[in-house]
RNA sequence: GCCUCAAUAGCUCAGUUGGUUAGAGCGACGGACUGUUAAUCCGCAGGUCCCAGGUUCGAAUCCUGGUUGAGGCGCCA
């Protein structure tokens, strides 16, 4: 590289392509070509990306630089390259500029281009999971990663400006019924030689906590104790499902943001997701309407006007009593049969979104039988006041309810599921110490992604996707 | 965890009733083209037909087992 490249400006792909760079002004721009066009009269075009936008910057090599033959025209796709060049107005149709290059400097060929697992051509998700590592490089999952930064921004901006302060709930815990699923066990002991009792069993006194521990399925029960003295809280972070779960709306390792109000009940809980969903269409809207453009005409149709809707729209809601009543008057043969007392399967859910509303949709006031033990009691005695959103195309994107605040309440509750309260001690303690009714919801960050881009599979709205046997990466 | 389907070139796929030397597109490589946009056109190379058995004169094709992947269901976010 040469010297003099130190006193050039570098800007970034998005910079060169959203702010007005003056024209002839000599610029350094570093990244990857993504595709390369050559005319053998001596010209080549290359797009080059660095990851800050959709769309490449252009870049036109002339053969009058030095290392045309020996270096530029063997470019292949992904070949890292700083280029030195001057900004002009583009003569080519896509773009209003481009740089004519000064210098291109190849700092990393690809090597064995023919074989190079990422190649120049359209590829599928089921394949690029098999190139984790380098599945970045392709207009899809780089989109997908600007998406997902903006829409986890958008809630933490959210959240700051409504008075919620951000609390970092623990990753491991000592809570082995969160009542959200299998846990995956974290331990320090030697599985070769695992310490054992008088009665033969695991001696976990002598783990690392001196008890069993675990990876949290969600930040809730720490998060209500800070709800309780913060008001306005929320948790945000990976949790982890042990499930065999195998569909494309699960992950072991996901990521969740879980507000929790104080002095609030269902409906003021109900009004905050769905203005914070709104909010964080909005602003994946303003920011990454490149990225919503390419999936909406290469991933899924349509996806654009959803999202409009999303953020403008005020979504769908009626009560689970009603929606009982929706899908026994639908007309419609469901495999699971429908009566009141059931837990909504996946077809009486995208039935209620896809079909019935056609939209984002609230259900309110489940049947406290098929319900967590924390959810708060209704007056009728045989609901609680539990809410899921639900999304078309992906089901259930956020669960959420009242919590029960009166003591007597939730311990019955506990009782009633056979539950023991000695490890949740702690728990029954914030009914009795100044107890307020107060609400939480979590959402899963992926399927909120999943919802916004169209991605079907939640595999591929993660860097790294976790799942029954997948961790290769 | 249950059910269904799939696996053929670097990738995406075709391959007829079990029958000679397994094909195409894209990618890669070579050539043509004075500005391309997933460039276009011409040419060339590229195969353990997922693995292990079995049936058969003969298996990419049929059978059994396994491996890997996908979709649906359940669990949920």
């Amino acid at each position: 590289m040469k010297e003099n490249i130190k006193n050039i400006p570098t800007y970034s792909v998005k910079q060169l392509l959203t702010t007005n760079i003056e024209i002839d002004k000599v610029v350094c721009i570093k990244g990857w070509v993504r595709n390369k066009r050559d005319s053998k009269a001596g010209i080549s075009f290359l797009s080059v990306t660095d990851g800050s936008y959709f769309i490449p910057i252009q870049v036109v090599a002339e053969n009058t630089l030095s290392n045309y033959t020996t270096e530029i025209l063997s470019i292949t796709k992904d070949c890292s390259v700083v280029v030195v060049g001057r900004v002009v107005k583009s003569l080519g149709k896509n773009q209003s500029i481009e740089i004519i290059a000064n210098t291109v400097d190849v700092i990393g060929f690809v090597e064995n281009p023919d074989t190079y697992p990422v190649s120049q051509k359209r590829h599928t998700v089921e394949y690029l999971r098999e190139v984790g590592h380098l599945r970045v490089r392709t207009n899809l999952i780089s989109s997908v990663v600007r998406v997902r930064n903006t829409v986890c921004f958008a809630i933490h901006e959210y959240l700051n400006n409504n008075g919620f302060y951000w609390i970092h709930t623990p990753i491991i815990t000592a809570t082995d019924a969160e009542g959200a699923g299998e846990m995956f066990r974290v331990t320090s002991l030697d599985l070769n030689h695992l310490p054992k009792n008088q009665e033969g069993q695991i001696n976990f006194k002598k783990d690392f906590f001196g008890k069993e521990s675990f990876l949290t399925v969600s930040g809730q029960l720490n998060l209500e104790a800070y709800c309780l003295a913060m008001s306005k809280v929320y948790t945000f972070g990976p949790t982890f499902r042990a499930e065999n779960s195998n569909t494309t709306r699960h992950l072991a390792e996901f990521w969740m943001v879980e507000p929790e109000i104080a002095f609030a009940n269902l409906m003021d809980n109900a009004a905050l997701a769905e203005d914070l969903i709104r909010y964080v269409a909005k602003m994946v809207l303003d920011k990454n309407l490149e990225d919503i453009k390419f999936f909406d005409e290469f991933v899924s149709n349509g996806v654009l006007l959803r999202l409009e809707n999303l953020a403008t729209q005020k979504f769908a809601m009626l009560t689970y009593t009603e929606a009982i009543d929706k899908l026994l008057h639908s007309n419609k043969q469901f495999a699971n049969p429908v009566s009141w007392g059931i837990d909504l399967s996946s077809e009486h859910e995208r039935w209620l979104c896809e079909e019935y509303t056609k939209t984002t949709t609230i259900v309110v006031d489940y049947p406290k039988d098929i319900k967590a033990f924390y959810m708060r009691l209704n007056d009728d005695g045989k609901t609680v006041s539990a809410m899921d959103i639900l999304a078309p195309g992906i089901g259930e994107i956020v669960g959420g309810s009242a919590r029960e605040e009166r003591y007597d309440m939730l311990l019955k509750r506990m009782h009633e599921m056979n539950m023991s309260s000695e490890h949740l001690y702690w728990y029954l303690d914030l009914r009795k110490f100044g107890s307020v009714p107060h609400a939480g919801f979590g959402i899963g960050l992926e399927r909120l992604v999943s919802y916004i881009t169209g991605v079907q599979n939640i595999r591929d709205v993660i860097p790294f996707p976790r799942a029954s046997g997948l961790i290769n990466f």
